[in-house]
DNA sequence: CAAGTTCCTTCTTAGGTTGC
DNA sequence: GCAACCTAAGAAGGAACTTG
């Protein structure tokens, strides 16, 4: 154990020492709990101050370190010594504020309550019976999955628009490349003959273009939409797919396959789509770290945050794997197991 | 000027491979 | 076994170019 370890379990001790279950404390127990609480933020500050520039919080620095405080004090409260170290327990509280700090900062960009006038409803004003008394609005829950389906129903919703406007940038791409082979084609001589025994047309409408020319390109691009949506979003089968647009299934994949190339260059240049992107990435690819101020996620290659699962084992195993007596080895219940060289790291209490 | 040739793009067909 | 994937080859159609 280090040195800041151990003097932060011991001012942990402190303040739980100091803490009585009935919450009141006395003012010697206040001035000392107070003083290890600052010796507490004191020993843990490089640390605090090490993810707030992992988490990209260096604009917001104030809120950060108060976030931060918070986390502390949180994780006082809930320490338990037997099941962890103070050092490690506290480490996931701050980056769980900060996290949330950061999401309320960069993501919810919701206009406030007063903005919009929005009423707050008491689910109790809701729930009185017809005799006039008041129910428990726990009693009229019903569904327990109402939640769960609920939160996938804004996910699929959220999703699907997301999708929609890629198909979309993806569509106008490919207008914009036919009109701009239409441009460039040049009219046939025969028609270019008619048309000036017709005499001049004005056309900027269609940039010059004849509009049938148009016509055929929208009807193209509009099966081609049709195919890519539901070929890449959908899953639906080639020979559906075939069946449906008239077009051979080889026709199909090519044409999936092309827009599925499209997509992608276009998920990557457009920030609205960087989510997209990001999750197109082949996981085995070690990422660069990515500048603090653009990135809302974590740097992957902190060795933290290569935490892939918890499994639980048998002494037995780790033991083998510890070359370590099972004796040793038998109040160990559980090993975090990362995507790092080092497959297993392991406390032994 | 009409017919033939060439070039380009889109789409289809055939046959082999791969993964579940 | 089947669906999907991949490659190669070729058909179809439109337009420019060439030739008699």
């Amino acid at each position: 154990m280090s040195k800041i370890t151990i003097a932060l379990e011991a001012a942990v001790a402190t303040v739980i020492e100091n803490t009585p279950a009935d919450g009141n404390r006395t003012n010697r127990q206040r001035v000392y709990v107070d003083r290890a609480f600052a010796h507490i933020l004191k020993l843990i500050a490089p640390r605090i101050r090490h993810f707030i520039r992992q988490y990209g919080l260096v604009a917001h620095w104030d809120d950060a370190e108060q976030c931060c405080a918070i986390a502390v004090h949180r994780a006082i409260e809930a320490y338990d010594p037997a099941k962890a170290q103070f050092t490690t327990f506290v480490n996931w509280q701050i980056r769980g504020e900060l996290q949330s700090l950061r999401f309320r900062l960069m993501t919810d960009q919701r206009p406030s309550a007063k903005k919009v006038e929005a009423t707050t409803v008491s689910l109790n004003a809701l729930s009185v019976g017809v005799d006039g008394e008041e129910m428990s609005p726990e009693t009229l829950i019903a569904d327990e999955d109402a939640l769960a389906r609920t939160e996938a129903a804004a996910s699929d919703y959220l999703s699907e628009g997301a999708i929609a406007s890629l198909v979309d940038a993806y569509v106008d791409h490919l207008r914009k490349v036919g009109i701009e082979a239409l441009r460039r084609r040049p009219r046939p001589k025969r028609e270019e003959a008619a048309l000036r025994r017709e005499g001049p047309r004005l056309r900027t409408a269609t940039y010059g273009i004849d509009p049938a020319e148009l016509e055929k390109l929208e009807a193209k691009l509009a099966r081609d939409r049709d195919i890519v949506v539901r070929r890449v979003f959908q899953a639906s089968t080639l020979d559906d797919l075939s069946l449906e647009t008239g077009v051979t299934k080889e026709r199909v994949r090519q044409i999936t396959k092309r827009a599925a190339k499209t997509l992608a260059e276009i998920a990557a240049a457009d920030p609205r789509f960087a989510v997209m992107a990001e999750y197109d990435r082949p996981a085995t690819k070690r990422r660069q770290p990515a500048p603090a101020t653009t990135s809302l996620l974590p740097d992957a290659d902190q060795p933290h945050n290569l935490l892939a699962s918890v499994r639980a084992i048998q002494p037995a195993e780790l033991s083998i794997v510890l070359a370590a007596p099972v004796e040793s080895v038998e109040r160990v219940e559980a090993v975090l197991v990362a995507q790092a060289a080092t497959p297993l790291r392991a406390v032994l209490h």
